[in-house]
DNA sequence: TAAGATATGCTCATTATTAGCATAAGGTTA
DNA sequence: TAACCTTATGCTAATAATGAGCATATCTTA
């Protein structure tokens, strides 16, 4: 056993771990996560993810260390928190020669129940749609995606150098934002953030390139808020798994309180995924997944009939394979 | 933007990263990964994954990274490759205060059309089933489950300090392992493997507890074979990661010649999921999918009356959400 | 030619899903 | 107080998906 340990450890190169925290919580209907704000505020990015460096010696797992982090930075303590990915090439080629030391993020995700109003200063919740403002198909498309997203995304196809290259352009866009047959899905967050990335559809894209930023009347204005280093990619990865992963555990009931009536669940869903779902269906499919409980309560703050209070049934992970809130896809289109 | 790369840079710990790559493959039937073999074979532990260490130098990427040390390693150049997690705990708390660098390793899988006969030496293809013997439920429940592992698990839950102790652990055994309502989730992988490490049945948490070695006649003989540092834990990530994706993406084709059969297809998925399925409900579960379209040719290795030959129809990716091989899991019951 | 082995076609019962219509139970207002 | 507004909840008819198994087709081999 010992001499796999000597053959490598020799020339190991040093490498610094950054653990990113996508902290996700809800309120009044409003996915939001939170950042901080550059105590200047002078810089063209002014907003980050609450992150640090993993050092194993002061942190036995890179998840305790996130955890301090963000007590650090938020004064939160989490609950519920997931690996997401590692993203290796984090200034995708642009390295700074300058520094030997490259570093390596590893982003999680956190998920909080409510909205604490003491946070520490500096730190803020932001609607998600302020970052990614084509992920909100509730009101229907979002205009952006026709009016600077889809004609640019064509020019890029068109840009392309050879029939092979550009069909598999065409492919990528197809597929990332539902141009093809299908239509939209959800999940496909990252894909679509990439893909404005590689297009330079999104800021970050100017200032890895070190490509001067433009004054103003740009299209990024109307692309989103960009994030410090590659913390928008790192969100786009979250808000992808959380649409996922709603569908076969029961992570949505991380995000609400004790007791919650039906139609707060839905809107809760709703909110993830960016899309609108059928009421009577909806409650339907929680109640036969078996995902709550009645309580003997009723909220009345419908304005119209009162509506019966639910509670998370956690046995319902001992009874299904995959228990989750299983809404179906129908896909919204694309329109022309 | 400058000042967070000052504020945290100064004194972030060096850490090294080590890339494994869980390389599976199928032949006649058996769901296989490469593995290296210790050169000296003196030792408890004489297989490993093939690694090695990130260098930011010489790849950009950690996945171009991973390539070069399987071809390395190996001699196989890998097409499919995708990443599964980054442990951060790789001695889950054995530090070795002799050496201040710990390591991270990330872990990748890559998936491989055909097995090659001409490897490298000292890599072997071995059937995975023999790393994870209770996980193959095609021939019925393994015996060992009620052989070695339930009495053996029931003993941990027993004796667990508290009654709220000995709830939780019965909890987490029986979602594990299917003791509950819905039976076995094939999926599980990493979780059942966490388990049996925690509980000391498998031989990693020996070593790593540096407890002495048993000299024969264990269960240790009977839990699979153990392999160098965690790379069973990777390899447990992987077989689980791989058994949900199947049904969401086509990856199956990727362990595919270009042509087969349905059946051929049909027992390479029980192959990854270690569960039998109904023929004539896969083949039309395939084919209203439409992941596959027919060929001209037939078959003529059935024995009986020859097959049609298929191929997968790529297009099937801009025509659904999330194509896949959606079988049903009835969840295979653990008989009392 | 009969028997054995697969492949493939098809059906029937059951369960899920989709899209709405209809009713219930509050509050507000003419 | 009745009409009306609002939201919750119940229910249904049409369609689609799934689970189990019988039946037939097309090979090889005895």
């Amino acid at each position: 056993m010992q001499n796999y340990q000597n053959k490598v450890s020799k020339s190991e190169p040093k490498v610094t771990i950054d653990l990113s925290a996508v902290l996700v919580s809800l309120s009044d209907g409003i996915p939001k996560v939170l950042l901080i704000e550059n105590e200047k505020g002078d810089n063209v990015i002014n907003h980050r993810l609450p992150f640090g460096p993993f050092n194993p010696n002061i942190n036995r797992t890179m998840e305790e260390s996130v955890r301090k982090w963000v007590l650090e930075q938020t004064g939160l303590k989490l609950t519920f928190v997931e690996q997401l990915y590692t993203f290796g090439d984090r200034f995708r080629g642009i390295i700074n020669n300058d520094d030997p030391v490259i570093p390596v993020s590893v982003g999680y995700l956190a998920l909080i129940s409510r909205v604490t109003p003491e946070n520490l200063s500096g730190s803020i919740w932001l609607d998600w749609y302020k970052l990614f403002p084509w992920e909100d198909w509730r009101n229907g498309q979002p205009k952006i995606l026709d009016l600077i997203i889809k004609p640019n995304l064509m020019a890029w196809i068109q840009k392309a150098k050879g029939h092979n290259s550009r069909l598999e352009r065409r492919y990528r866009v197809e597929v990332a934002f539902g141009f093809s047959d299908f239509g939209w899905d959800a999940e496909r967050v990252l894909e679509r953030y990439e893909l404005l990335y590689e297009t330079g559809l999104v800021a970050e894209s100017l200032i890895d390139g070190k490509i001067p930023f433009p004054e103003e009347d740009s299209i990024y204005d109307s692309t989103g808020l960009p994030l410090y280093q590659d913390h928008r990619r790192i969100l786009a990865t979250a808000l992808g798994r959380l649409r996922s992963k709603i569908r076969y555990r029961p992570v949505i009931f991380e995000l609400m309180p004790e007791v919650f009536t039906l139609f707060e669940l839905q809107k809760v869903v709703e909110a993830l995924s960016g899309e609108n779902l059928h009421k009577q269906n909806f409650r339907r499919l929680i109640e036969t997944e078996g995902l709550v409980e009645q309580t003997e309560m009723v909220s009345e703050k419908t304005g119209g009939r009162p509506a019966k209070l639910y509670r998370f049934r956690r046995e319902v992970i001992r009874e299904k394979p995959s228990p989750g809130v299983r809404f179906s896809r129908k896909g919204s289109k694309i329109l022309n």
